[in-house]
DNA sequence: CCTCCATGTATCTTGCGGATATATATCTAG
DNA sequence: CTAGATATATATCCGCAAGATACATGGAGG
């Protein structure tokens, strides 16, 4: 079977928030989602067009002044229903690459400091990201704590934090093991 | 700029090990690799015969008896020094999708019961996985210690063991919130 | 004044993933 | 003993994904 277009139903879930158009969902996964998922125009677009096609989505044009129109899309009950089934379908794992690993594990090819140069950049993002994260935390914790989403963005927050937590331990383990590779190559020059 | 090719510099570094072909380059994958990369031979044959027209490996065909013929690959100096300037090239980062954040960040349209069964199932392949890298770390730590890229193995697997981990202690701490959640649902109807 | 940025829709190219086709030999189970 | 699964080996097709680019307009800032 072809892989599944994903792409569908996490138009179909943001949908499901309110009615947006194409430029209000790049928008809006960059402002929710944007840590674990990401959606070009290329994929929006056409799939918004489709979505009306099959019934799932119904548009709106709405004719703006000073700025283009703009086309609003709805989800529709079926819609509602295709998402749900979506939702409860189980997750099929796949291998995801991983381009810091594919370079490391051909290292030896590379001076031990080109090495410590990838995990130092590597490790600032991931410092980077737990910093974000513990601001969203604290938001979620506190002033959006009522919402009725918000346990589920802490599920999902707490994966970046056990992630980035995770990520910076292994940072620091490796580091050191490449530093001393590095030294002991000094001295037997 | 396009995206840049990376499954190129897989096949490679892989070539940068031993002459191989296309199909050994995808049993190799799977053996050593094949927890963060993978490639199908949709990329590996067209990328194969296009190094060889660049100069960066050239093709023996070897007639065999029994079996189909083959046609194994090397890797030349141009390739090494290819492989090389890209080993060496800053990584930039992009979202990696997540679908099982997406599914539960829309949680709230699911069953409480239905989230657990999306975390349970990942639960399961974490362990899977984390009793796959601590094997591996055995082998590598012991029998394989030895071998001048071994240091190199350790720092992925020690990647793959810090993760599993991570993910595991997010799981549980994820699965006593959903199921709080539950009870109070059941305890309103 | 000119350039950058925001709003908004739309498409093109390249890369990637996985299924499938083809052909032969060996291994396995009914 | 034979049918079906598995291994060897190369090759292509299709749909999904990423992101660059095109086009049009108006406001903000150097």
């Amino acid at each position: 079977m072809a892989r599944e277009n994903k792409s569908r139903f996490a138009i179909l879930g943001l949908l499901s928030l309110q009615p947006m158009s194409g430029y209000d969902i790049r928008k809006k996964i960059a402002a929710s989602i944007g840590h674990f998922w990401s959606e070009g125009y290329g994929q929006i677009y056409p799939i918004l067009k489709q979505l009306v096609v099959e019934g799932l989505a119904t548009s709106v044009h709405e004719p703006q002044t000073g700025k283009p129109d703009r086309v609003v899309y709805a989800i529709t009950q079926a819609g509602s229903d295709e998402l749900r089934i979506w939702l409860k379908a189980p997750i099929e794992a796949a291998v995801e690459r991983n381009e810091l690993l594919l370079k490391l594990f051909f290292g030896r090819q590379l001076a031990p400091a080109d090495n410590l140069a990838h995990l130092h950049r590597f490790r600032e993002r991931q410092q980077q990201l737990l910093a974000e994260f513990e601001m969203l935390r604290a938001q979620v914790e506190g002033p959006l704590a009522h919402l009725p989403d918000a346990p589920y963005w802490r599920m999902a927050i707490g994966y970046g934090l056990h992630s980035s937590e995770a990520m910076l331990r292994w940072c620091d383990e490796t580091t050191v093991a490449l530093k001393k590779m590095q030294s002991l190559q000094e001295n037997s020059m």
